[in-house]
DNA sequence: TCGTTCGTTCGACAGTCATCGAACGTTCGC
DNA sequence: GCGAACGTTCGATGACTGTCGAACGAACGA
């Protein structure tokens, strides 16, 4: 009946709170890289499960908090379903090319 | 009288070794971001005690560790002082502009 | 030769991290 | 209303991290 209040704890930065080590940092897990790749092809939102990873769901989910908090993605409720997507317009405004930059990279 | 046999144990990546995660996770700390703004700017091999850096030699001494370790930069022995020098050359080659975009957010 | 300078290494410590299984809460379809 | 599907949260665990002071080693200068 209530809305969800889930995530209570998590603070998700404003695009002027971007920080750049908190990004840096979030990227630099094979796994949550393989998340913001997987992403950016899709170009879209994507949920939780059409991820191809190699860890548990709880690990996963783990991630997802991680790159939440850190500005990279926003994550939004449907149904029982959580959908994913990619902050760009944040962080090439605070960032500009690095999200771009470390994705070619990535793909190397 | 003998060479320096230390950093024995000390695993530098030759430029195809450079791995994207490591380049991060190097970039990511705060002092070591500072490290390597110090270098960029210098254009040119700097020695430890140029950076002011807000923490014990013991600690610096282990940040320059981490970034030759993840490839960032290469450090060489003159007489009792260690300079060092950004591997951009292999850093470029490998990661094309990464290093330019990471320095330009990191000034902003 | 002796003391200083510069940097590394060691041992310790507190904190964070990635990972998992298990339990839980929501939502949806039957 | 029941059970399945989907994710989150909890507690635990082992690994890694950033930090320090202290001891060490090599090279330089007086």
């Amino acid at each position: 009946m209530m809305t969800r209040n889930l995530a209570i704890d998590e603070l998700v930065p404003t695009r002027e709170e971007l920080q750049l080590g908190d990004v840096l940092h979030a990227l630099s897990d094979p796994v949550r890289l393989q998340i913001v790749r997987t992403l950016a092809d899709a170009d879209a939102e994507v949920a939780c499960g059409q991820f191809p990873l190699a860890v548990t769901k709880a690990t996963v989910s783990h991630h997802f908090k991680v790159l939440r908090e850190a500005g990279v993605l926003f994550s939004r409720y449907e149904g029982t379903r959580r959908f994913h997507s990619l902050r760009r317009a944040d962080l090439d405004a605070r960032f500009p090319d690095l999200l771009d930059t470390v994705l070619r990279a990535s793909r190397s």
